[in-house]
DNA sequence: CCCGATTGTCACACCGCTGTCATACTCGCG
DNA sequence: CGCGAGTATGACAGCGGTGTGACAATCGGG
């Protein structure tokens, strides 16, 4: 039975997953569901994968000799170049205290061990639904502020901006999605990860950073605050 | 008690079951909570409701005559038109193909009855949340007013106008709602919410605000009172 | 190990929005 | 024409949403 359906074809997903035998069934099960993947068995040939290979998604197991996966996975969406590549927990089961640190490290879901093929299968499926598509843009431009995605740069007037991991995303979400209202949760789920528990209010804060950091080029009014609502980026002003 | 905030206010949700008792149950409960219910007993009378009504989000069973809930959900996701409805499953507790098949329909969230009614309100609330209005680039036009849903913008005449939280539902109900009267009390339960205990007098207030708004554009005489009855958003005057 | 950078949270100030009231106005009817 | 009910308008106090600076914790690099 293969549950995915074509969309999913041809991505790839890179397992990070020390214990051979575990790492290899889930090699056969996911390519026989028509992924490609990387397997990796520590964090050091993982690092290696991700940069060579960019995959569609990473599945990481949350014990992990030397590198803990909680730590991949912090190190992972710390990096601004793979922050966007969701990623997928693997822990053993019922080990609250671990499945909320591993939620807050901005992972996209979890799965308990021992689980079953088909439900991991889905739930990689249902992640990769979620995810954007436009995730190797090579150059975003909206309203004099322009994103060299590949070097992580950001110019606005000619001169160039400096800008913290967190307010880089949270500009490179705005200038690919302008013209929209977006809440903060809707913010907090698709620029810091779907099962972070922060406060709504952090987004405020960044939301000054980011707009103090724009200011020097005078491109801090694209940012827009709908009250009640949340924030827009556009470039016609209120 | 009700756990829904502001912004779940007004929201249509298309209910598809087919057994009343159950029907009737979900309608009372999300209701309560300031939900528009659309109920639904079968497939064909989903489609009808899905057409005219275009809501905010489905809320299907698993077990259905004729056509499955399955079967259904991957209609609704195939439709172009309402793919991104976000779609939230009943399925009976511990079927793990279930499951799994559900969450590959693109299906957001399922809910495993027997449920508690706090917990449906809870995730429908997560899903609106995470919604982002006006899904595929919906505007809304009427009288040379045009709404764009989702910047949560308005023009009339070229010129943008500046509406507050209240007046902006306002308007857009209106505009989805034009050539029919309307009481103050309807227009507190589907703006404000159902169970708001206002001061009818409020809406006049706010009416007067919206006009005010709408004037310089030339605008503001697309909203009549009908003497005795409520209000109306009508292209021909009266 | 220390230092700067970054991040999430909080407290406080500010201001726009909101609901209500009092008053002025309009309409319909006898 | 006058009356009463219904409606428009302006004002206002309270509340809540937002901006802002500061701070502790954490992280990464030297």
């Amino acid at each position: 039975m293969t549950v995915t359906d074509s969309s999913m074809r041809g991505k790839t997903i890179l397992v990070v997953e020390d214990e051979k035998p575990i790492r290899d069934l889930l090699r056969f099960s996911l390519e026989r569901e028509g992924f490609q993947v990387e397997a990796a068995e520590d964090a050091a040939a993982a690092r290696l994968s991700l940069a060579e290979k960019r995959p569609d998604l990473v599945l990481i197991d949350w014990m992990m000799p030397v590198t803990s996966g909680l730590e991949f996975a912090r190190e992972l969406k710390a990096a601004a170049t793979f922050a966007d590549i969701p990623l997928i927990m693997l822990t053993a089961r019922g080990e609250e205290g671990d499945k909320v640190k591993g939620l807050n490290t901005g992972c996209d879901d979890y799965v308990t061990k021992p689980f079953s093929t088909a439900e991991l299968v889905a739930r990689i499926s249902a992640v990769l639904r979620r995810t954007v598509p436009g995730g190797s843009d090579e150059r975003i431009e909206f309203g004099g502020i322009e994103i060299n995605v590949a070097a992580q740069r950001v110019e606005a007037n000619g001169q160039s901006i400096n800008l913290g991991p967190t307010e880089y995303r949270l500009l490179h979400f705005f200038t690919s999605h302008p013209e929209r209202v977006y809440s903060r949760e809707q913010l907090l789920d698709r620029i810091w990860g779907q099962n972070v528990y922060i406060e709504e209010r952090t987004v405020d804060v960044h939301i000054r950073r980011l707009r103090k950091a724009l200011a020097p080029a005078g491109k801090d009014n694209l940012i827009q605050t709908v009250r009640g609502t949340g924030y827009r980026f556009s470039a016609t002003p209120s």
